[in-house]
Formats: C-alpha cells, sequence, structure tokens
DNA sequence: GTAGCTGCAAAGTTTTTGCAGAAGC
DNA sequence: GCTTCTGCAAAAACTTTGCAGCTAC
C-alpha cells in the first residue's frame, strides 16, 4: 500500500506522521472491499492500540478526507462510512456502489460509463461535473436467488 | 398534486389521515425542486400549525418514506434529507443529483442514462438494479463564471 | 523546544422513544 | 370506543470539542 505518497502528503501540510494514522490508513487498506464506519475502524485499531481512542479515528478520518486520501460514503443508514480513493483516480473519481437491499451488502464497482451522462448534464445545465457516485439498489444475486425459492 | 392516491396508500395499511400528514406532504410538493430536512419541513409546518412537534415531522416522514411517496437522499452534510418520488415513476427511479461544491446548490436532474451501466452490472456480478441514485459533485454554471473573474 | 497530536470526558447534533392526552374512523 | 396519532420531554446515537499530557520533528 502506498504508506510513502501519504506520508509525503502529511509532511507536505506541515502534519505529523503518528502511529494512529498509519495504523488507521493500514486498516482501511486491508479492508478496501469494505466500506467502514468509525465506529469499525476504532474496533480494529483497538486490536493491536487498545488505548485508542475514538475521537482520534474521527480526527484522523477528517485528515485523511482533506487530503484526498479517503471518501465518505453514506447508505443512508444513519453511519458515516470511508473508503479508500482509488489508487489509479487521484482526483477520487469514480464511485459505484450496488447496495443490495435484501441483505445490505455493498458492491463496489469499477466501470465508468458516466461520461455521456457528464457531457449532457453540462450541455444542459452548464454544469461541471468533477466526481460523481452511483448508487444502485437492488437485489444481488445470492438474495435474487433465495427469493426465487421462496416466493 | 396526488393527494388521493396518498389518502388510498394510508387507509389501505390501516393508516389515519391526519392533518399533519397532509401538511408535510403539502410541504414537500410545493418545494419539490428542494430538498429539505426535517428541520426545514419542521420550520415551515409551523407556520400554518405552530403547535406542531419535531417528533411528528420524523414520524411522519418515516410513514411517507415506508408508502414510497418520498425518498431520502444525503449530501453527507449531517442531514437527512427528503423528496418526493417522482409521478411517473411509480418505482421511485431515476434520482439524479447534481451538486455544486462551491455554492452547495443542489439540482435535480431528469435524465436516465444508466441503462447500459445496470445492464453491465446485471452481466457481471448478477445484481438487479431497482432503483439508483447518482451524484455528481462539480461546479454550476454561475460558480464556474465567478471563478474565472477571480483566480 | 515547539508545534501538533492523543486520550479522556464532556458537549453538540440529529434522530428516536415513552407516555398521557387528543383525534380519526 | 378502540386504535392510532400527536406533542412534549427525555433519551439515544453519532460526531465534535476542550484540555492536559505526550509525541514528532
Amino acid at each position: 500500500m502506498d504508506e510513502e505518497r501519504v506520508i509525503a502528503l502529511l509532511k507536505g501540510r506541515g502534519l505529523k506522521v503518528t502511529g494512529q494514522r498509519l495504523l488507521v490508513l493500514n486498516i482501511m487498506a486491508a479492508h478496501s472491499d469494505e466500506h467502514l464506519t468509525a465506529e469499525e475502524i476504532y474496533d480494529l485499531a483497538k486490536i493491536s492500540r487498545p488505548e485508542i481512542g475514538l475521537a482520534t479515528i474521527y480526527r484522523t478520518v477528517q485528515v485523511l478526507l482533506e487530503l484526498h486520501i479517503i471518501n465518505k460514503v453514506t447508505f443512508d443508514d444513519g453511519y458515516a462510512r470511508y473508503e479508500l480513493t482509488g489508487e489509479d483516480c487521484p482526483s477520487g473519481h469514480r464511485h459505484h456502489h450496488a447496495i443490495c437491499t435484501a441483505c445490505k451488502r455493498v458492491y463496489s464497482l469499477e466501470t465508468d460509463l458516466l461520461d455521456k451522462l457528464e457531457q449532457q448534464v453540462f450541455r444542459s445545465i452548464g454544469f461541471e461535473v468533477t466526481n460523481h457516485e452511483v448508487k444502485l439498489y437492488g437485489l444481488c444475486e445470492s438474495c435474487r436467488k433465495k427469493n426465487a425459492g421462496n416466493e
């Protein structure tokens, strides 16, 4: 994982490289397929550093957000969630999620088919898109199969 | 506005048609171009019914959500927002928002260019999309013009 | 050594819940 | 008349802030 880049970003802003910040970063890298809440990061952090405080998680997440190392997403369940910004898109572009309405699992998608939509939006209302987030709600494969059997 | 349909939906579920519920509904219809928070609905409701409580707004919104009359959206600013489900799309399909990162205004979009994306998602991971929400972040026309002048 | 960071606890926000009285059907 | 709803206040849930001590540089 790209720890060097993060260290450089922190130092470049006069911020300090602390064990807590690297820990949060490593936790997020180790769970890059999930979308962790602050509480979940906290629980994972406590495993290797039991004295850590939840406030530190919130403050660390704030810093990482400002450095555009992570992104904030919400799935309307009352929790703010965080995920690493994709390596190959420095601007943080390209965020797609498929949310199963049955099992609540979240799948991350990589495709980027929104260029057309963005062009059309620019032409129609003069809005210049710099980033986007797409949430698809529906049924994942396993829930669909389960449903087919039951009802 | 389609008050009849809502009354029918309420009665069909054994729920009561109260002045407060109709008031919230009418407020949302009168502000269908905005994305009101519970607090904003509350303030508008107090104009015609000063004794109303904020808890009633939250409970009413919950009911309207369950009846799929309104939708919940979040723009990651700590507030849950609500909007009427489009008349012409009973499933609540088609939710696009363009959020200006400068002035924080939210523009609603009507286009639906996600069919291709949805088909691809189904083919690749077997996820069947029933609804979607798109957030485009960027600069709206007026902020873009302001920026061009300043910096 | 100085600035910035951390942990704890306390406070702030948004949303939910409990309960007695009121209203719908 | 019975059930559901409302308003108020208290509580819960998530996040932020204040402060004294600690750590990075």
